[in-house]
DNA sequence: AATAGCTGTGGGATCGTTCCCATACCACGA
DNA sequence: TCGTGGTATGGGAACGATCCCACAGCTATT
């Protein structure tokens, strides 16, 4: 069974006022009325139902989440994995719960849908449309993007530093001596693909590698198995080219991609070196183990949350956009 | 802005009731007001609040999934990651939201938190304690367990049958022509492990393989780092003894050992075979792809969803307890 | 002409809380 | 003795929807 106030506030011989004051713990009650009503509380397992306090208080402590993806998966993708770990983690912390939301369609429904459901604020993932963005901001409901791609200065958003990581991995694989360079690049209409590229390219411009040292595959897709076929595909190109490294905009391309290599021999890291992009997990448990640019997926979640309640509170936000600087984690395929 | 039922109703001139009528479907309205009513909440893009719904129907449209677990990943982790974006599937195209927890602690409060959000359902993942079920069991809340166990006939729950996987995989083993096994088995607490062995031993019984060629080490926990240690700790039993195969009890425990194998320059599958339990993604990625017992993760999320659905609606439940038969995926390590 | 049965409408109660406000008691100092 | 201020209490409005019910108009049947 599941009871009201009224009864808790009957059972144990007081007001629904007194009754409330005592749970909710704000407002004076006698110790005696204090005590009755805590026992009642504690017999009947008494649970507030937060459903008429969200109508009151106008506030429900839930936060809407919602991951943009146009294909599976997307909980188990191992970098929005993380991020969404991190954010429950977060959100946890601070007293809100999460309501958690998938979009393959890219439409403005989801939105709606966190929007009726009167959530506290609003944390957008990965590829989001510009009308999805136009349409969150029409309501005065706090909301973040979290790894999305925005030329409005107005919204605010945490991004991985891509360009800088992609800088950062031309310098480090320079600097092994690498000097004509093989890269497949997921799809460049994806902010952090592009980035990733434009970075290592210019990184490698400042270093003064000419542009015919490297050549760029592009990817219509960043997962495992397009990673594996363009290898295959350009197998003979990367082999006959003296091509000494493979790098990739991200960890499941190299992945695809380095397994091409191992299946046909080459060794790695010895004949062709490769370097990944996002620390997923199997980065490390690979064999060889992948050396990749990490991104701080948990730092970002936590600071997606962090941020999403400061605004939840409307205090002040320093800056609109958040970036978290990439580092290198050397392993064993380089 | 947001507005509420009766500003929209003013707008249009005409009552709540009317107003409500049309904008929810049920009841009599007029074509001339259904009308009026609709260009309002057009244009004011009025977004009904399914907090003041939820306190009259008494339902909110949200179903709770609590994953327990104590260390992390836990969404970011392969197998749960894939069940909950199956969940969230099923649960989207019948109408419900998801509100996402997870619990490092084993405790109640989770549940609690679930129970005062007045969730129309529940549903617990993976390693839960018994009293967490007995609290939720005193509601009458519809909920229901995945992957976890319990001796109590009265919890509905969905299960892999992991010991008709481990016997198939005994099987399979056996007719490769392998005679020495060597096993990995992760907690023997937990449910699944225990059962994957159990099945895993008793099939090879059946063969009439004597219990001399088969040694088994459990592990403490079933992460890759585990599989790895425990490898390269029994390394010299494992070549010495003349084992032809491992076999674990989930695919994690699978990688890191293999790892250490191929790092040990065994090859695999010719000088050992290695075999997993669960198929995640990254399975089938590893140079070589592992050879796995394959859990259909996305039928149990759609499942109990659906099962769910009927508890909600009072319907009549088939059986308490589903199983969810395994099937073997042959890849290159065995 | 009376009655029944639709369609259409709006008022008010209801869901389970919180919070404002009126009231009451008591102690204390002027 | 009278205010004043702290403690304690309960009644009622409010939050934003749905839904029951009363009532009104219209058409069709007897």
């Amino acid at each position: 069974m599941t009871y009201n106030i009224k009864e808790i506030a009957s059972l144990a011989g007081v007001s629904k006022s007194t009754a409330s004051r005592v749970i909710s713990g704000n407002g004076y009650a006698s110790p005696e009325a204090r005590a009755r009503v805590l026992e009642v509380v504690e017999q009947l397992q008494y649970k507030p139902n937060a459903v008429a306090r969200a109508m009151v208080a106008k506030r429900t402590n839930n936060i809407g989440v919602i991951v943009f993806r146009e294909q599976q998966p997307i909980v188990s993708h191992p970098l929005y994995g993380k991020l969404i770990d991190a954010i429950l983690e977060a959100a946890e912390g601070l007293g809100y719960s999460v309501l958690l939301k998938t979009d393959r369609e890219m439409s403005v429904r989801s939105a709606d849908h966190m929007l009726e459901r009167r959530v506290d604020g609003l944390i957008l993932i990965s590829r989001l449309r510009k009308n999805v963005v136009d349409h969150v901001k029409k309501y005065n409901l706090p909301y973040l993007m979290v790894n999305g791609s925005t030329d409005d200065p107005d919204v605010i958003h945490l991004v991985s530093n891509d360009e800088e990581g992609g800088a950062k991995a031309a310098a480090y694989l320079h600097g092994l001596g690498h000097r004509r360079f093989f890269v497949i690049a997921g799809p460049q209409e994806h902010r952090s693909h592009h980035l990733r590229l434009e970075g290592f390219r210019q990184g490698l411009q400042r270093l003064g590698v000419p542009a015919s040292d490297l050549a760029i595959v592009l990817s219509p897709e960043s997962n495992l198995e397009q990673g594996a076929r363009l290898m295959a595909e350009h197998f003979e190109a990367f082999i006959g080219g003296d091509y000494t490294v493979l790098f990739t905009t991200n960890d499941m391309l190299a992945l695809g991609a380095m397994k091409v290599l191992l299946q046909r021999s080459v060794r790695v890291p010895e004949q062709a070196a490769v370097m990944g992009f996002d620390d997923i997990d199997f980065a490390a448990a690979y064999a060889p183990a992948l050396t990749t640019v990490k991104v701080d997926t948990n730092r970002m979640g936590h600071d997606a949350v962090a941020l999403l309640d400061r605004l939840i509170h409307q205090e002040e936000v320093l800056s609109k956009k958040n970036e978290f600087s990439s580092e290198i984690l050397i392993r064993e395929s380089t």
